[in-house]
DNA sequence: TTCTTATACCTCGTGCTTCTATGCATTAAC
DNA sequence: GTTAATGCATAGAAGCACGAGGTATAAGAA
């Protein structure tokens, strides 16, 4: 039996890392982390998912990267946004919101029973 | 005009049509017009989209069709919601909101925004 | 030293979903 | 009988998430 999995949609892995990012300059073990928290655990990014998502990212001119050193004194890339990074994160967010508003018509539509 | 993205994320397509079809039978060329429609044209669904799901959740015991006249005296196939059907809709509902609940979260976390 | 654990990075192959493009059949209008 | 709208369908390609595996460093335990 497969167990129950919280997948996330596809395509908005890119927006969740976009937005931790955004916050300051993280590596990449630390946004997984960072997005389990804040979500209370229901989005979870394994590392198969992560890098390339970090890579396709960077290569799209998204991010930049520096490798500096951890506080546990290890070496690390860090991520920060660029500037066509930020404007894709607030054009990404719009359309996110448009998009779970019309879902929201459409789930809401039948509805008897309100709530 | 500027033309509308609707690109869902992987899985909600299942999860719309399911609710539409929930409301009654109806045929594909119907369903995609009911989500354009109500989500007013946030959605849209292209029919090399929508027949492969239909086909997809017939195949996996969600759906049931038959083969009826429509108003305008064509032959089409009309889907309605098996009992497992339903089950499904509610069970995905119910993560659908989890999911932008925890987005939420993420997509809230940072703010120092404003706009 | 060596072993283990935790951190941190990375890639490959698989599988699923979606999109673009196209074809076929039927009905109504001309 | 040709055109347009309706309605169903498939094929090929592309994109993305994921599991499994590999590398390397640091710190503590044996």
């Amino acid at each position: 039996m497969a167990p129950i999995k919280s997948d996330l949609p596809q395509g908005t892995l890119d927006l969740l890392m976009l937005q931790v990012i955004a916050l300051g300059p993280v590596h990449g073990y630390a946004i997984a982390q960072r997005l389990e928290q804040v979500s209370r655990g229901v989005v979870q990014v394994p590392e198969g998912s992560l890098y390339p998502a970090l890579h396709r990212l960077e290569n799209r001119g998204l991010l930049a990267a520096d490798w500096k050193e951890t506080e546990t004194g290890r070496e690390a890339k860090f991520y920060r946004l660029t500037r066509k990074g930020l404007k894709q994160l607030e054009t990404e967010t719009a359309d996110w919101q448009r998009l779970i508003d019309a879902i929201g018509l459409i789930l809401g539509m039948a509805d008897g029973g309100a709530q």
